[in-house]
DNA sequence: ACAGTATTTATCCAACGGGTTAATTTCTCC
DNA sequence: GGAGAAATTAACCCGTTGGATAAATACTGT
């Protein structure tokens, strides 16, 4: 697939058997290097930004192996969007909620959700260039709606123990509390670019990053603890009496 | 503008004056149009996907008055996106929280922004749309920048009078305050499509929709206030001992 | 070693899309 | 009532792009 030619020994012991080849075949690889590229390419551009011949380019091959090892446009899309869902829904599989303290399973997955959008902005770009076609491509997998009810019952489990063992206040409707703790970050994130404009800070810093996490833990967990104080970040306010301040 | 040609007078007292226009000359309204159009076309396929001829056809006009008009397809969207922003902050103004006792104030404020992005989904699109070009062409408007800081000082006051008063445990940054405030609305709406697909429920129906509004002010005024079953909206739990339960 | 198949390259093309040019029509003001 | 400006239409240009076709090259089993 690469351009570069090489040597490489036909058969053992043949002394001058040193051929130039054109290329090499690796199915597997090309495949897996076009879905890489159409990953990038997809969340740098859209669905309709995307160019074919950038992915291609992208995965060292030719245009033509796109479609001969994937499908077209929209079946790229599509295989590189299941392959994102795929791959959250596995992390998070191995956070382990069950074995925590609630407060702490909430937090861990609070966490990991805003990490796990930092280390991947990509599947950000792609959740939002899937909403802007309001689904319509998502829809067609069967894969991507299995996946998520263990999650469901998982985040379910947390809380149901949180409101037993007195931890938490309220029994939040589990699909509407990850919904929240996805969406604290997922905002903040995926619209930090325009956010960073209009309120005249860079919201991308490490501080700014640091401050953000501090504030979702504490805002999530102070409302199911109902102990705002303890919870979120804090500094001792200068002026105002008694209560507290928290960090910029 | 309009294809249908019509009749008109061209002087009151001339007899045989009437005359068939081909079309009529509204410059003004003409400009209206085009926006109106372009906004829903931008919203509907993002910045790659909009048709300039689809615009065209929306406003009754023809391809050449957008560029006669407004300018080329990027000073086109870029005129929507700063009419969208002003739109959003104008409204806001009109909120008058500054005379509403302070949890008031945030409830009032979380139900306006949930509302505004129910009854203004291009809005939630275009600022989709400008996120994954990474603010590139928010960042080259003048007008934006100045209209958020008097946004920012209303949210600081509220919180500040809500500290004094002692409704309020912690003061948080208006910033992460609003910016948590829009999360939960945008996202949940903005990424309905996809999340509607994977947890096989319908999150754009009136009874969610009701459970959204009431879970996100239970969430920030729980956390704000402290008092977690006072605020979230709640129901007797039928078997959890003591604890309330959110419905659903 | 060689026939048959899998994989990759090299071109081609028709449709599309943003933008431009030039001609046409309406309006305004004297 | 007519000249010049403003607004609008109609037709064209040309690079791009997704997709297709055909030929070339590498590998596999026998």
């Amino acid at each position: 697939m690469l351009h570069a030619s090489y040597s490489t020994q036909r058969a053992p012991g043949l002394a001058k058997a040193k051929r130039t080849l054109k290329w090499q075949r690796d199915p597997e690889g090309m495949r897996l290097r076009i879905l890489e590229a159409a990953k990038q390419e997809f969340s740098a551009h859209g669905l309709a930004g995307a160019r074919v011949d950038r992915i291609a380019a992208k995965a060292g091959a030719n245009k033509r192996m796109l479609y001969y090892h994937v499908g077209n446009k929209d079946e790229l899309y599509l295989a590189v969007l299941e392959g994102a869902y795929d791959k959250i829904r596995s992390e998070e599989r191995g956070l382990d909620l069950e074995h925590l303290d609630p407060p702490e399973a909430i937090r861990r997955l609070i966490e990991f959700t805003w990490n796990y959008f930092l280390r991947n902005p990509e599947f950000l770009s792609l959740l939002q260039t899937e909403n802007l076609a309001r689904a319509k491509h998502l829809k067609k997998s069967t894969k991507v709606k299995s996946m998520h009810s263990p999650f469901v019952e998982m985040i379910r489990t947390v809380v149901r123990r949180g409101v037993e063992s007195g931890d938490f206040q309220v029994a939040v409707d589990p699909v509407q509390l990850y919904i929240s703790i996805a969406a604290l970050s997922f905002f903040y994130l995926s619209n930090s670019a325009t956010l960073s404009v209009i309120f005249g800070r860079d919201l991308l810093d490490k501080k700014a990053k640091d401050e953000r996490l501090a504030h979702m833990s504490g805002l999530v967990l102070a409302a199911l603890t109902g102990r705002s104080a303890e919870l979120l970040e804090i500094v001792k306010a200068p002026k105002s009496r008694g209560a507290v301040v928290q960090t910029v």
